[in-house]
DNA sequence: CAAGATATATCTAGTAGTTGATAGGTAACG
DNA sequence: CGTTACCTATCAACTACTAGATATATCTTG
């Protein structure tokens, strides 16, 4: 029943397919491997060296690019956001019913931790809110507000259609299961067990569910 | 409705009052302000000068009790789950039917961010195990593991006095509770909002009260 | 009880390595 | 010629950690 779980390094967050932004290839490529280093490290666990190891390029090049740290954060971040929202379009395209939005959103955090072994960006960030920019507790903030936006609309829509209990709060839901999902996805990594985050989602999901 | 949340550094983790160890008294002011450094900044984002400054001996003093930073951070999260343990002694010292039990479990972790602004240990250095010490990793996942058996009993008895759902699975809610707890507590800092925490909680155990 | 040995806890001073960031040079390209 | 994108070389600050001196207790023993 445990599903192994090998960290994947190769490439960065969730969806990197395509990026929504038109960047410099080399200054992208430093962002999603900036952005997997701080997925899998932290913002003070990763440094310009490491991203000189992974790109190739001397870490005083990589200043030409992204003056500061806290800056390439700034940037990480806002292109991880509009990263997230193209998958929650890419949901609302197959328009699925509210219970299975709800379900496609919970595959986007198995699927991250599946693939790259690394847990939301987000809930990173917002563990190390001491060492960041307020711009970024900002941002990470926003982040959480569009979850919450997204689900809640989700959830109407599954009342509306009888696959969701009426009598849950579409208001108090989503930041309880984003809650669950980002806690679960980080024990998830630390036991080695895809499966953890599996089951929590499948909980929140089971109570609400008709 | 909304409470205002101001970081307390002056003292560390939950129930600092009485600690489970006998050490020296420097030695235990060291853990202390470690403690409340990692779970206000992060492994990676303290540093023995921030202890030196605050505990006010030299950092190389520090280096005297504690060879090693790596070394350090063991003996916190020992130290923190005999004191995590004490709590949940002390909630089952009062008796209490299974779903209170429950709140006061979450009473924990809403008192921690309200009395000292910062997040769970475990939680922290769940993030960070890319960082961490194999015996670290072990010791995080043995706290979790502790919650789970303690909240699977409370969820049990909350059952056979009714005032449990009794059709909530015992084994499954403990790690969504928990997970959710962990995961409110850290996008609670980042927001700056008690509330957002207090009411997560409340949602899980709504959904599983009679 | 006094003298000396030992242990404890701190200091100053310094190690080598890492950090984010800067200055200035250079090759390629339009 | 100017821009782009890299380089080498370097910086001061910071990192965990060590060596060795020192003061002050606490034990041991003549």
């Amino acid at each position: 029943m445990s599903t192994d779980m090998t960290p994947d390094m190769t490439n960065a967050g969730p969806n990197s397919a395509k990026r929504p932004t038109n960047r410099p290839a080399k200054a992208q490529e430093i962002i999603s491997i900036a952005q997997s280093l701080i997925q899998n490290r932290g913002y003070n666990g990763f440094s310009f060296r490491d991203v000189h190891e992974a790109v190739g390029i001397k870490s005083a090049s990589i200043h030409y690019h992204f003056p500061t740290k806290g800056g390439l954060v700034k940037e990480i971040i806002a292109d991880y956001r509009a990263t997230f929202q193209q998958g929650l379009d890419e949901i609302d395209a197959r328009n699925l019913p509210g219970l299975e939005k709800l379900e496609a959103y919970a595959g986007l955090f198995e699927n991250t931790l599946r693939t790259q072994g690394c847990v939301c960006l987000a809930g990173i960030l917002a563990t190390e809110v001491g060492s960041l920019d307020e711009e970024v507790r900002v941002a990470v903030d926003g982040f959480f507000a569009e979850q919450d936006r997204w689900l809640e609309n989700a959830v109407r829509r599954g009342q509306g259609e009888g696959n969701i209990k009426p009598d849950i709060d579409a208001k108090a839901f989503p930041p309880a299961f984003v809650s669950g999902l980002e806690g679960a996805m980080i024990i998830a990594r630390n036991k080695g067990s895809l499966d953890y985050l599996a089951n929590a989602a499948a909980h929140y999901l089971n109570m609400i569910k008709i």
